[in-house]
DNA sequence: AAAATTTGTCTATTGATATAGACAATTATA
DNA sequence: TATAATTGTCTATATCAATAGACAAATTTT
């Protein structure tokens, strides 16, 4: 009755294993609420009856998530879910990481993990409006919450106005406190772009993903309040933990 | 130099084949713009030592591509880019599937797949503010753009108020259109959760994908404009040919 | 205490995935 | 026209993924 919800469809020949589309699906039915924390799986045959394959396939999945630190298999007694929900990420004009999260975690950071300066690329002088090759700085961030990964971000800024923000960030591991200090105290995000793709082995490494996984990917241009350009940004966010919200009031301009 | 771009970095023992593996970061790359249409792959011997794999093994992804529609391959020549980048969706208040891609289509509609009645479940209920069990009309559709697939909706309507909305889907094809027949002149989405997934096998089917292609979903409400919930959807965009993009303009309320 | 349920481990076999090498067929280039 | 570059096809072999069956180990139920 529990598992009613776990869709029970599968391809074959797909260049997909068997066994990681079975943990795919009990990952999604975790993470939109079909078991709650402690609940206990369908027993291993069940399972290997519904998605019409072997025991070993099934135990295949199951061992991933074992490894994963989703599951929790126990001799005799069965399989439980560990890990809670997705967390839910708002998203629009006023996008924070920090305070997006309030109330979903007792804690949470950005940690800035590169800085480099480089010369801008097209897409990235398109859209801070400068020359191509004109000097940008590059931050490498990733997001924490409750000492999880849930967010991998590279943003680009111009170096020449934003001299230093790769020190403010480190120090305060935020980009608003570090804007601050550039005289910018409010700033909006003009466009938001959303994609899909495989995660990439960096982004698995960095967000401790296991092969396969799904990010979200979101590139956006953050603008001052009159408009102009200050720093653009792709933002990968694994789709197992954490999914994006757009709210009436986060979509409303100010 | 023009596969500059091209990630190079694939997993092995991951459950996901090495030639799907190349076969979604060749997708990637031509959805983001890094190949033009009718530009040439690099030779199928400089992808085998880039990526650090036999010659056959790209070949199965290119041929996958090939079967896909996206690649075309001609003997002594080369591999060439088919299929145009993907289609950006808007995504806000007021998002409306006709109007969101005009200028980027000749063509675009919805298709009725299918209706039913059925009683409400949990979720349903409570984003449309029923009684859990409650009759609710379910319409199944698909979203076409120059005769591509690019939606799969699912929507949930309160049966009592919307007698008939099914019907009128069918004729004009529009939930804009097919609202106004219940006096409905205009109407705002109220929130939008964003996820990404795996295609299951019926989505597969209906938006003609390949096995282990990602799907973005949405999961939506639409009130009216003093707040009371229309309509509960949830959609499924093929992450290969369509992107979702919120625009300051577009996250506006009215 | 006995029986039933459930996960853990082992062996064996089959099919899909990946590697390796050779050579043919077609097109572009020197 | 010869040469080089590129895709197409074939054979062979090794490794991973999946199936099949049997039984052990731990836990819960009767």
């Amino acid at each position: 009755m529990i598992a009613q919800q776990l869709a029970s469809s599968i391809e074959r020949r797909s260049g997909v294993s068997l066994w990681r589309q079975i943990a795919d699906q009990i990952l999604h039915a975790i993470a939109i609420g079909d078991f709650a924390e402690n609940a206990a799986l369908p027993p291993e045959m069940a399972l290997a009856e519904r998605y019409g394959v072997n025991r070993h396939t099934v135990r295949s999945a199951i061992a991933a998530l074992v490894q994963d630190g989703v599951l929790r298999a126990e001799q005799g007694r069965g399989t439980f879910v560990l890990s809670r929900k997705r967390l839910s990420y708002p998203i629009g004009a006023r996008t924070r990481f920090s305070t997006g999260l309030q109330g979903q975690t007792s804690e949470r950071h950005i940690l800035l993990l590169a800085s480099t300066v480089e010369p801008a690329s097209r897409r990235v002088a398109e859209a801070l409006g400068l020359a191509r090759g004109a000097d940008v700085i590059r931050l490498e961030t990733r997001g924490e919450a409750d000492g999880r990964p849930v967010s991998r971000a590279t943003a680009w800024f111009d170096a020449q106005r934003f001299a230093g923000i790769d020190a403010a960030m480190a120090e305060t591991g935020s980009v608003t406190a570090s804007l601050k200090r550039f005289a910018i105290n409010d700033y909006l995000r003009q466009s938001t772009v959303l994609s899909a793709r495989h995660a990439d082995a960096a982004d698995l490494a960095d967000l401790d993903l296991q092969p396969g996984a799904i990010v979200l990917v979101t590139v956006a241009v953050n603008v001052t309040l009159d408009g102009q350009p200050i720093q653009f940004s792709e933002s990968r966010f694994p789709a197992e933990r954490v999914e994006l919200r757009l709210s009436a009031n986060d979509q409303a301009m100010p």
